[in-house]
DNA sequence: CTTGAAGCTAATGCC
DNA sequence: TAGCTTCAAG
């Protein structure tokens, strides 16, 4: 098959393959054509990049005849993935297109290990563990190694096992190279943590990659399996690969060497998840066969914008030269200003996006908020509202993050998959049903005892008591008065009296769970689970913190069953299983709805590998970006940079350079300083200093009942009003009461009620947002 | 012993 | 701002 290709010249098929390389430049041509044997394309921002890779695969499998079913394209996120299956659906049609294997490596790696995991020891119904829940398994670690969370930071334990993983050292090489005291900490804590993974059934997310090297590797017949399977690997985003990642990739490749990968050493900014730009370098040495192809010309952006990234970039020591060079020209240059804080700076750009719509033949969907940290987002959701500005926030506080939905996905977990020690911690008291910290000590330590689950262990007690005690409605709870302890065959149940009811109704709903799942939908198990133990009562009668209220919470619940409902219609253990592995490697970046019309509010890191026509660069100042956290070592101020030229490069037409004068940090706000990397763009790149910097007065903050008004939600606006809340004891003058002290400052309705006993007219209960009063 | 509330502290990025 | 720990009440 690698042969066939090199007919494309005679007449019969050379006019398909023709087609499909017209209106490509030589060197994107040389690099969809070079098909045999490694290739590594080295290639700038805006240069087709992705154009080139759906056309190389359409190339395989149209011209050379290439099963689709062989290829497997490995992407940074689920959404790169589904826009290269929708521009391969364009190129192939619907049939061949939808054969193709392409993912990020964690899902391909999930799929892997679900199939022949087996061979490794690893249960079919695994669970896969997110940061959280990794954070909760490393707290039990610590407990069972008597480690001081205080003195060691759970995170920072949990990076360095991250790390290791990553880079292929497992529980026994991290010992033998500890070095240090917190090393040898670590590697104790690292030991029993993967202890605990096995007991619970679980794998984390770097395991995901790690474990499926490890069956390669002990495996070479599973190996040889993928390898015949996948004979074209192609990887992008490869500036963003790991250790373990690289890894799988030469493992995969190993016998054909059919293998393209495709980078930007400009655009690493992964390094925090131990993403190592060396793999460049090692792909030329590990396959010294490879041909390297460069491509430069950019096809985004406008001359100046590309001046200006290229200002920026170029300060970076650690670098590859690289050329950057316009396909376009004309254009306008970079517009740098500065407003007096957050609201302005959202204000201010709100505005002009607004502007760029109704005279310069924009459309919302054109244009893009970047920012460095999530956090940033809300002064632009807000002003979005205040000016009914359409806008499409992505991934600020992330769906499946929130407590609501992760304590119904551990519902979930848990009827798949009982031994999950997490998910049954997480549930164990929510709803609130009687079980305390105290009684879940207990059991969690008797059951290591025992070495069964602590659902097993909750099973045990249950049954213990069951034998007097009729279905569980009070006779049995009565007559166990004398023995504060049940005992049954293998000794004693710590477990206190005052939670054995509890258990017992826990334990039933445990096992109706279990049943449920291997019978019924994903949809079905959750509405059981919900309905049983009363969730939606449980959290229409939370106390609404902040900006969220329980119907809100249970909105969020009626997406998930949506999301649910899209996974049943595969046979019911699968269907759930499926659903679960969906939930744990989708993220909310890969549904950002590209038809929605409205301005992108995103991050940097996730605006990696899009582009807007007009791009808005905010919060452009020290401490930001760079961030504070990057400054002390100059590799990270370098990532820092990086990420400043990834945003800068997402523009096509307008980019605005903005920051605040003004930012609140903790609490209060503080003057900030102009980015470092400002003094990088040319000055000829950018609109003469000071002729837009100048920006609008400020108007009045939105209240929280405009908000809701705006937002369209008509549910009643929570209590924040513009002046400072009130305590009972403060001093206040009120311009006709004089003065006085507050006796009681409370909610009512939308507004707040203030009751001030006056020095001179007595007491008088005031609405606070109308009343002329001033804190004194 | 469990629960709910109040106070305190620390704060990127994401599969 | 929220997540956590501490504290007081049932």
């Amino acid at each position: 098959m690698t042969e066939t290709h090199q007919q494309t010249t005679d007449g019969a098929t050379a006019s398909p393959a023709l087609a499909l390389l017209a209106g490509l430049n030589p060197a994107q041509r040389e690099a969809v054509e070079h098909l045999e044997g490694p290739l590594l394309i080295v290639a700038g921002p805006g240069s087709g990049k992705t154009r080139v890779i759906t056309h190389r695969i359409a190339y395989l499998v149209r011209i050379v005849g290439v099963s689709p079913h062989r290829v497997c394209a490995v992407t940074f996120t689920n959404k790169a993935a589904k826009e290269m299956r929708e521009r391969l659906a364009r190129l192939l049609g619907p049939d061949l297109s939808g054969r193709l294997t392409a993912g990020t490596f964690h899902a391909l790696c999930a799929r892997i290990l679900r199939r022949d995991g087996a061979a490794i020891g690893l249960s079919r119904d695994f669970v896969i563990y997110d940061t959280d829940d990794q954070q909760a398994v490393l707290k039990r670690a610590f407990e069972a190694e008597d480690v001081d969370p205080k003195r060691f930071a759970v995170g920072a334990v949990r990076a360095a096992i991250s790390r290791a993983k990553a880079q292929l050292i497992g529980v026994e090489a991290f010992g033998n190279q500890a070095a240090s005291p917190y090393d040898h900490v670590v590697h104790r804590v690292y030991a029993r943590y993967q202890a605990m993974l096995v007991q619970s059934q679980a794998v984390d997310f770097d395991d995901l990659l790690y474990k499926t090297y490890l069956l390669f590797h002990d495996h070479p017949e599973v190996l040889a399996r993928y390898q015949e399977r996948y004979l074209h690997l192609l990887v992008d985003e490869f500036q963003d690969t790991n250790v373990v990642q690289y890894a799988l990739a030469r493992q995969l490749a190993g016998k054909y060497q059919n293998i393209c990968v495709v980078g930007d050493p400009d655009q690493a900014i992964y390094s925090w998840r131990h993403a190592d730009v060396r793999n460049i370098l090692n792909f030329q040495r590990d396959f010294p066969a490879a041909k390297t192809v460069r491509l430069e010309t950019n096809y985004r952006s406008t001359p100046y914008l590309l001046q200006a990234a290229q200002g920026v970039i170029v300060a970076n020591r650690q670098r590859i030269e690289k050329a950057l060079v316009p396909a376009k020209s004309g254009g306008v240059p970079v517009v740098v200003t500065e407003a007096y804080n957050e609201e302005e700076e959202a204000q201010w750009v709100v505005r002009e996006v607004d502007r760029l719509r109704r005279d310069e033949g924009f459309r919302y969907s054109d244009c893009a908020v970047l920012y460095r940290v999530n956090a940033q987002s809300r002064p632009f959701e807000e002003a979005c509202l205040r000016y009914g500005i359409p806008y499409k926030l992505v991934g600020a506080l992330r769906f499946y993050q929130r407590k609501e939905v992760k304590d119904a996905i551990a519902y979930l977990r848990l009827a798949l998959n009982p031994a999950d020690e997490v998910s049954l911690a997480r549930v164990l008291s929510v709803p609130p049903r009687g079980i305390g910290q105290k009684t879940a000590d207990e059991l969690v330590r008797w059951a290591r005892s025992q070495g069964c689950s602590t659902a097993e262990a909750i099973h045990r007690v249950a049954g213990s008591l069951t034998p007097n005690a009729a279905p569980y409605n009070g006779a049995a709870e009565r007559g166990e008065g004398k023995g504060e302890r049940s005992v049954d065959a293998a000794g004693e149940i710590p477990v206190p009296r005052t939670a054995r009811a509890a258990l017992a109704r826990f334990s039933e709903l445990l096992r109706e769970m279990t049943k449920a799942a291997i019978k019924l939908t994903p949809l079905e198990v959750l509405d059981l689970v919900l309905e049983r133990v009363g969730y939606k009562e449980f959290l229409l009668k939370q106390p609404a913190d902040g900006a969220q209220d329980g119907e809100e919470r249970w909105d969020n619940v009626q997406e998930l069953r949506a999301l649910a409902s899209e996974s049943s219609d595969l046979p019911p253990p699968e269907g759930l299983a499926t659903f679960l592995e969906r939930v744990a490697l989708v993220s909310d970046q890969d549904n950002l709805d590209e038809a929605k019309e409205g301005l992108t509010l995103i991050t940097l890191h996730q605006a990696k590998g899009l582009e807007f026509r007009s791009v808005f660069l905010v919060g452009m100042e020290e401490g930001l970006l760079p961030h504070t956290r990057s400054m002390d070592s100059p590799e990270e101020l370098e990532e820092e940079r990086r990420l400043c030229y990834v945003g800068m490069t997402r523009a096509e037409e307008r980019l605005y350079l903005v920051r605040a004068f003004r930012r609140h940090m903790a609490g209060g706000s503080s003057a900030s300083l102009p980015s470092r990397f400002l003094r990088d763009v040319p000055v000829e790149a950018m609109t003469q200093p000071g002729a837009l910097a100048r920006t609008t007065p400020q108007e009045p903050r939105l209240t929280r009942r405009e908000r809701a008004a705006l937002a369209g939600e008509g549910r009643p606006a929570e209590p924040l009003p513009d002046k400072p809340a009130l305590r009972p004891g403060d001093h206040v003058r009120h311009e006709k009461f004089g003065e006085g002290v507050v006796a009681s400052f409370q909610p009512s309705g939308s507004d707040h009620e203030v009751t001030v006993a006056f020095d001179q007219n007595g007491v008088k209960r005031l609405l606070y947002s109308v009343a002329p009063l001033e804190k004194l």
